[in-house]
DNA sequence: TTGTAGGCGTTATCAG
DNA sequence: CTGATAACGCCTACAA
């Protein structure tokens, strides 16, 4: 058990792997990285104990630069902390752990100036794949925006977009439309004939086809859109936006459907810091069925999207050269919950 | 407008600004990253002209190789789809951001095995720091860990663990025996005398040291700690373990303190599925003071915990060389919300 | 099957 | 202040 040679400083390198095993760099390479084997047992062997015992980890950055492409998936994601982007980043970190890829994050802040920088920045690691989750902002300088995802393709990387989106970028996308409309018609199945929509600035494209369905659908079914309030797709942005409602005056009976589970439960809060009830009262309901709104009281209704499942998706629209645009999309369904209870 | 010569292939090299720019690639380099500046401002000008017309990105990888270190600092947590952990990274990406970092992340799903292969695997990245909050696991293949970050340390990494730890690595720590004591005594104050706690396995620092510190402080105010129940750290674990202990029956006034607010929310599910109310009837709190705590009915009394806060100090514990290790501990707070009103 | 040598994009040393 | 040139750690024809 006694240790030769432990490098006191700097990790072991390849060469150092080599000579420990009596072989040459090319030949420890093939044993510990290259893909095709055709290495004698007995050096392979002696290569392996050399690298167990010096505790040799391939330099990734070297790989890299040798081969010109990192193992690599970098996530661009609005803010980490928002259980949206959380699921989702779930579901790429497992998509990537079996394909062997490393994930890499950065936050837009929902900040189209930011997106723009960190995609640029993030072009620098030369990764495989490049996975935008960033609820395009409004303002959004597109054009900026594009000719950075134009450069990353040029190079070689492969760009994914999760939800609608623009550009050459393959695209992992919702029934936002379908599933808004699905659930405007459910609530006026359920009785309900006023809503009101908090929504997300105009132009943004996951709002607006929300918005949209939800007309649509809760209009077939004899309701009527009394009103869209715009805010942003924050939990707070839906407390103030329902608070100026609550002042405006509210009737009961109306529905709010927020733009996003995170909205709803913002005007969920609202409603009832305004001391008024969530359910008999005001129904509100929501869109995306995160985690947290199994464990809200009254439990609120969503459209079911699976998040986690979403984000598998897009690592491999992102990295699987042969990726498969036709697959059918990701079923949606609308789940009731308390907050829009029946109405007589 | 019309762009002579769009890089066909592969992006631009530093060797490709340096000629357009009709300098040296030594020139090229000292303007475009390295630090200390002295080029005339001639040249300089002409470089990040050419850069900016090439779209030149410095290639991430390559700088990595040759400087021996890359600026990418390495985050290890349980699940990332968990508030708590989704708190804690938005912070050190804030940090990471502004130190001009980039992160890398990596999901443990609590398993000490998969633990140790991705430090292992991450250390290939050569980062500058790693981040482990991914709170101890039972089992734990603790001599595998702690070689892995040994090695880690030893190439020049620094390692900062969240929370509880052992070895060399530095602590960014939260005075969990305190913060619990201290919601102990708050809730005797409240009126409080029959506690149970949902805790993890025994050997989970965090959860043991959370007990411990509750366990004196509802004692120190006349209360008694009737069970210990072990489940872990999820939402479903609470929701389990709460559903066993209301088989068994649970007295009407009874606090239940969860180990986290992820599991006192499972809690508060159980009870209330099992035709039980939240508060006046059994109240429960629990530990973090995750963001839905706030928007759940009724509000969860727990103990505030910084995490953002606590995630921006990591990555500066993790890659500060100057760090400093007597920062005093940041500040706990229990804050009392509806879920244990005040008992008669 | 194995080894040699050249190259990947940058940095850093050391003369001019 | 600027420019060759040798590393950095690894991969990969190409040759043996």
């Amino acid at each position: 058990m006694s240790d030769t040679s432990a490098p006191a400083r700097g990790a072991a390198t390849l060469h150092d792997v080599a000579r420990e095993a009596g072989v040459s760099l090319a030949t420890a390479s093939r044993v510990l990285n290259g893909s095709t084997r055709k290495v004698a047992d007995s050096y392979r062997e002696r290569v392996e104990a050399a690298a167990e015992k010096l505790g040799y980890t391939a330099n990734l950055s070297a790989q890299a630069t040798a081969r010109g492409t990192a193992a690599i998936v970098a996530l661009l994601v609005a803010d980490i902390a928002d259980p949206y982007f959380g699921q989702l980043a779930a579901g790429v970190a497992r998509g990537a752990d079996e394909a062997g890829l490393v994930v890499t994050i950065a936050i837009t802040e929902r900040d189209p100036q930011r997106e723009v920088r960190l995609v640029r920045a993030l072009r620098g690691q030369r990764p495989r794949g490049l996975i935008l989750a960033a609820s395009r902002t409004e303002g959004t300088d597109a054009a900026g925006l594009d000719a950075e995802l134009q450069a990353f393709t040029n190079m070689g990387g492969r760009v994914a977009v999760v939800g609608p989106g623009g550009g050459s970028a393959r695209h992992v996308a919702l029934d936002n439309r379908g599933g808004a409309a699905a659930l405007g018609a459910e609530l006026a199945r359920l009785g309900y004939r006023e809503a009101v929509v908090v929504a997300a600035s105009e132009g943004i494209r996951t709002s607006d086809d929300r918005v949209a369905g939800f007309t649509q659908g809760f209009a077939s079914g004899g309701g009527s859109v009394r009103e869209v309030r715009r805010g942003g797709f924050t939990r707070d942005a839906g407390y103030e936006t329902a608070q100026q409602l609550l002042a405006d005056g509210l009737p009961e009976g109306t529905v709010v459907f927020g733009i996003s589970d995170v909205v709803a439960i913002g005007v969920m809060s609202a409603i009832r810091d305004a001391g008024r009830q969530v359910g008999a009262d005001i129904a509100v309901a929501g869109f995306d069925d995160i985690a947290t709104g199994r464990d809200i009281r009254p439990g609120l209704t969503t459209v079911h999207v699976p998040l986690e499942e979403l984000g598998y998706r897009a690592l491999h629209a992102a990295t699987d050269p042969e990726w498969d645009a036709t697959e059918p999309p990701l079923p949606l369904e609308v789940v009731v919950r308390g907050s829009t209870p029946a109405r007589a």
